[in-house]
DNA sequence: GAGATTCGGTACGCTAACGTACCGCCGGGA
DNA sequence: TCCCGGCGGTACGTTAGCGTACCGAATCTC
């Protein structure tokens, strides 16, 4: 099987598994957007307007509590769509979206997609499997949040940041990672010491660089590569469902 | 509105909130169930065979790493369904899920639920409600895990096992506590302690009592009034699309 | 009622991570 | 060119929670 695009389809995935017959009806409503590093998709709270399939930008779901502090508790990218909620039902979103990787991606009007959707759209479907995969990952990460240590969550972040964005330069200050990984951001600063002390990455001011992945992935704990497996199963059944 | 749930219906408020019509359509494949404290519905990996519409009980999910050690990362009750994978394009469940609190619920062959939807049921659109509400529980769960104390989750866990149970008398050891919230058996007898000595509840071997339930929501972390919040509005919604 | 088992209370040393703070450095703007 | 704000390195005291272990009490079994 080709990894190759259709022309005529998307490079997010959700939407590359459409039939074209179904895609080439939604292309009129999707319109490409830069998203840029910093760009705040939604606030908590916010109406949403509109829900955006990524095609190479990557977008974090962040939640805030009373003191302020944060802690990401998803990674949307080529996979899914932001703004899950309005396939759920809902019309606000509880959490903050932030992109961290500049990128394209695909808007469309939050109405247009329950007006797609009630005529029956095999997105749909796609929209269950990836709303699983989804969960599986806010699942994982609540174990890994009570079970592991701040280095190795560290190292799980910027494998799947790696993973999402495909590229092994990562432009992030320790303060937004530690906003990530809900910790401080002296913490940050000292895992990054011991994973550039172990030869896996490099670092320089706004910037991380991944130098051995195979060994940042084996820093990393278990929940890394569970997630991989849910995702990689997702992958698998997005292409197998797509037009050939 | 009356809480007296209508002689037809059942007192799970997913199926309550269902038309008349087509609930009495999915009675004959509703097999009534004792669940009891204990019982393993699912193990990590399974086949799920059938979905269960709770009435009374109450079923945790478990996740479970390498090292043996678990964490809750999700409560079902009588607002939802055990078994969400299945109506999510998945065939396994990822999760262990097991009884907390005895009581009756509505089993359902895995087919027949996929045959109901298929036929689009308006169960489909309550299901979706429900992942929203499961997701945003699972969410709130992450950063609690990540920055609330062990005292504060606990107190939150007692007040969501009271407000699913209906009961302020929680028959559990200290040992399965610790397997919920994901910490070590002793730090859960000093948490109680703590929690005994502010006269928030009482402890005897084998069950916790709470005897101030506005107190012990005080001592819990803030993320039990979102979640709470989060269920109630759910609440509301499976009622007003209920049938009169 | 004796013995075995489970459960809870408590203690000890230890470590990861916290909150905070200070400082030097790099890089962009005037 | 100088300055200033942001960023990262590092340190210090503190603490929550860990792993472990031991003991007595409650409960179950026969």
């Amino acid at each position: 099987m080709p990894d190759k695009p259709l022309a005529a389809n998307s490079r997010n995935q959700l939407l590359a598994s459409l039939l074209k017959l179904d895609h080439e009806r939604l292309l009129p409503h999707l319109h490409p957007v830069d998203l840029l590093q910093g760009d705040v998709i939604y606030s908590a709270g916010d109406d949403i307007k509109a829900v955006y399939f990524p095609e190479n930008a990557v977008v974090a779901l962040l939640s805030t509590l009373e003191d302020g502090s944060t802690t990401e508790v998803g990674l949307i990218g080529r996979e899914g769509m932001v703004g899950l909620s309005v396939f759920l039902g809902g019309a606000i979103t509880p959490e903050r979206a932030v992109v961290q990787v500049n990128g394209k991606a695909l808007k469309m009007a939050a109405a247009d997609l329950a007006q797609e959707l009630r005529r029956g759209s095999p997105l749909q479907v796609q929209l269950l499997r990836y709303t699983r995969s989804f969960l599986a990952l806010v699942t994982q990460s609540v174990i890994c949040s009570q079970h592991h240590s701040l280095e190795a969550r560290f190292a799980r972040w910027l494998m799947m940041m790696r993973d999402y964005s495909e590229s092994n330069t990562l432009q992030l200050t320790h303060e937004m990672v530690a906003g990530m990984i809900g910790t401080r951001r002296a913490g940050v600063s000292m895992a990054t010491r011991a994973l550039r002390e172990r030869g896996l990455i490099d670092s320089s001011r706004g910037g991380i660089e991944i130098v051995n992945g195979d060994g940042l992935a084996d820093a990393a704990c278990e929940c890394y590569a569970i997630i991989r497996e849910e995702f990689a199963q997702l992958h698998n059944s997005q292409m197998n469902s797509r037009p050939t």
